[in-house]
DNA sequence: TCGCCTAGCACTTTTGAACAGC
DNA sequence: AGCTGTTCAAAAGTGCTAGGCG
């Protein structure tokens, strides 16, 4: 069975032992990924995938699955996703194809959907494959079920993270590899654009069942004219004409790699974002690539001189996002809710605060910083566990409307440009890092 | 008018409590 | 008492679509 699988790219010495990860961290590079169904994501992806996003949030179809094979069998891992914008323009369906609109929105508060099995023992996540099945997406900004928040007619792909950690708590400490896969990238959509990919949902979701048999939709069908989502004066040319944007290359030779890779894309432009139209150039499909760089990341922990664990959560900047493109994705910090302190992992993890690192050495650490001034900030980013917030960490630091947007250079400490809190490692520009916080608060 | 979003609908699958049997 | 399997109502998950909004 041939998945993408995207090689983890080290290039970095093995984490001090002072780490959590310990020497341990050293050895996950051998940890693999394969994405599950992947002639199911095949098929969404050669037409487009449309992932539907509406308030009380839904779930995606296909459904997230991935295998792991190199774990250690008895450290515990906690497993997640988020979603991270493919590139910087807003979408419009014309017609049979996808059209850029205009540029992106700025980004809502950027979401961690946490595996609810979380933390598990390697052999518990490589004994089968792991779904994530429950994660659902929502457009709703102000969501406070902590669903993932979309744009609508915009385009993302989900990242897995992998953190060796005991706990929940200890994540901030811990050595975290993200892998992607092209084929699921997505476009957020309200209601379904594409019918063929309306078509393709029913035929192969269990739930859609009852759209399945016509006989028992005479009604519906007939009904069926000329909605918003109906374009029945476009379905000639669907089947022949997929959008130019996702036109797979006939050659199967490898697209290139900064096209893929958010990461990539951010070092080719300004923005940090893909930013030339991707109308008719995007030869997306890159199967049969065995890389995406850099799709897989090992993030080595590090901590701020004289702050400990116990302080770190309440005294972490959170958020520097500084994302190029995405720059409102920071909550201010005197609006936004406070997580607990002691259950502020979110704010550890922040990317915002790591150190940078270019696509193709994606290796960072996990910082616990304070800002210049101390001052305790608020993060951008929330981790999301469907065990809820009675159950997990008890605290729901949902995003509030002032925080999003909200602006980005006063979240900006100067100590992030600090070579020396590398602690050696080199990392690339600041930028890479900063642009997109993986984990910015808490929503326990 | 257009582009996008939403609520409610009819339908399905999934979930989990209650119960029975061993 | 504990475990397993079955039943079934409730909950949840679907796409469809009329209508609303800017």
């Amino acid at each position: 069975q041939e998945h993408h699988y995207l090689k983890p790219n080290f290039s970095v010495p093995p984490p001090t032992s002072s780490m959590t990860g310990g020497p341990d961290a050293y050895h996950q590079s051998n940890v693999r990924m394969t994405l599950e169904d992947p002639e199911l994501w095949k098929s969404f992806h050669e037409i487009g995938t449309e992932m539907i996003i509406t308030k009380p949030g839904r779930r995606m179809f296909p459904h997230c699955k991935i295998s792991l094979t190199g774990l250690l069998p008895y450290a515990k891992y906690i497993m997640l996703v988020d979603m991270f914008p493919v590139d910087s323009f807003r979408y419009k369906w014309n017609k049979d194809k996808w059209e850029v609109a205009g540029k992106a929105e700025p980004q809502p508060p950027c979401r961690t959907y946490v595996h609810p099995d979380s933390p598990a023992p390697g052999s518990h996540w490589m004994k089968q494959p792991v779904s994530f099945l429950k994660l659902k997406l929502t457009n709703n900004t102000l969501d406070q079920h902590g669903h993932i928040i979309l744009h609508s007619m915009h385009r993302y792909h989900p990242r897995f993270h992998i953190v060796q950690a005991d706990d929940l708590f200890s994540v901030r400490w811990s050595v975290f590899q993200t892998f992607t896969f092209t084929e699921t990238t997505f476009t957020a959509v309200t209601a379904y654009q594409n019918t063929k990919i309306t078509k393709l949902k029913i035929d192969h979701n269990p739930f859609a069942k009852g759209f399945r048999d016509e006989g028992t939709n005479t009604k519906r069908r007939a009904h069926r004219s000329h909605s918003y989502t109906e374009r029945p004066a476009k379905k000639p040319n669907t089947d022949r004409h997929r959008p130019s944007e996702l036109t797979k290359s006939k050659d199967g030779t490898t697209v290139k790699e900064e096209r893929y890779s958010p990461w990539g894309a951010e070092q080719d432009t300004q923005l940090g974002l893909r930013t030339e139209s991707p109308v008719g150039t995007d030869a997306r499909d890159v199967y049969g690539t065995e890389q995406l760089v850099p799709a897989v990341a090992s993030y080595q922990p590090y901590r701020v001189h004289g702050y400990g664990r116990s302080s770190s959560s309440s005294s972490s900047v959170g958020s520097i996002t500084g994302r190029p493109g995405y720059e409102s994705r920071v909550p201010d910090v005197d609006e936004a809710p406070k997580a607990h302190p002691s259950l502020d992992m979110g704010s550890a993890l922040s990317t915002s605060q790591l150190p940078t690192s270019s696509p193709q050495d994606y290796t960072g650490a996990l910082n616990v910083a304070v800002t210049p001034t101390g001052k305790p900030a608020m993060l951008g980013h929330t981790l999301y566990t469907p065990y809820g917030a009675e159950q997990a960490l008890g605290q729901w630091g949902g995003p509030t409307p002032g925080q999003y947007p909200a602006p980005t250079a006063h979240h900006l400490p100067a100590e992030y440009s600090a070579p020396a809190m590398h602690h050696g490692y080199h990392h690339g520009n600041i930028a890479d890092w900063s642009q997109y916080p993986l984990f910015s608060y808490s929503c326990w």
